[in-house]
DNA sequence: TTGCGTGCAAAGGTTTTGCATGGCA
DNA sequence: TGCCATGCAAAACCTTTGCACGCAA
């Protein structure tokens, strides 16, 4: 599948449930559960097939946390490249923020390390306010 | 296996391959291949065995590139709890490095966003200065 | 009508597990 | 000798693929 050329009603369904859980991680199979319990129900394939396009197309970032045998979809709205992305390793939440520390240290790793880091892939794992109680 | 209680022949080569490519990515397969090459050829479920409880101990870390289907294995060496890591997407070397920006970034997350970084997960990803050219 | 999209089932690849045997302490 | 560790084969899992049918444009 090269491109997106049709739509139909499995990629609106697919595309509302990431939409809807834009914020937290999915995988396939979540994504395929969902689907059928709000009796939209979708082939695996297809699921995986359009994830595949999406993710090729920049749509969807597509990721793996660590204990998690499974790949992880996330919708990456269009500011995703402009911020920064850190992920609760307890509850899974996705927080995109904006931060100028941030930016100031991907500026050093490129001037004094030479490395030149690409916060599109990046993801930075902790633990956030709601679960450190 | 919760412990590691007897040493082994398999054990003794897997860990001696595991230090000879200390600063490269490894899969499962790749040590299943080495230690055959080596002709110290040890069961693929011995290896994922083993590996497993490294991971679990703490001294090997376990990762996945993007676009790579199968887990890496890299030893973990004793100073990295208190060192960063950069990962190049291109040739997938692992770069360690301590810096004084990155433990101030750290703070600043904890101080101001509420967000306790774990960098013993966290991976920043790149082109490392080799692979830009 | 055309050709892309879908669903099923089967294949493919990685990792885990059961069980009998082997080997360290 | 008592367990733990190993190896094989089978199972479990996630993901991809082949193919016939369905459906958007």
């Amino acid at each position: 599948m090269a491109e997106i050329k049709y739509n139909t009603r499995q990629r609106d369904t697919i595309l509302r449930v990431l939409k809807a859980y834009k914020d937290r991680h999915l995988t396939a199979e979540d994504l395929y559960d969902r689907l059928r319990q709000n009796g939209c129900s979708v082939g695996k394939s297809t699921v995986y097939r359009y994830l595949e396009a999406l993710t090729t197309s920049g749509s969807v970032r597509k990721y793996s946390i660590p204990g998690l045998k499974s790949a992880c979809y996330q919708l990456a709205d269009s500011g995703c490249a402009e911020h920064y992305h850190l992920q609760c390793s307890r509850c899974g939440k996705v927080i995109h923020i904006d931060c100028n520390e941030m930016r100031q240290l991907i500026q050093h790793f490129e001037q004094q390390h030479h490395f030149r880091i690409d916060m599109a892939r990046t993801v930075l794992y902790g633990v956030c306010a709601d679960c450190e109680e």
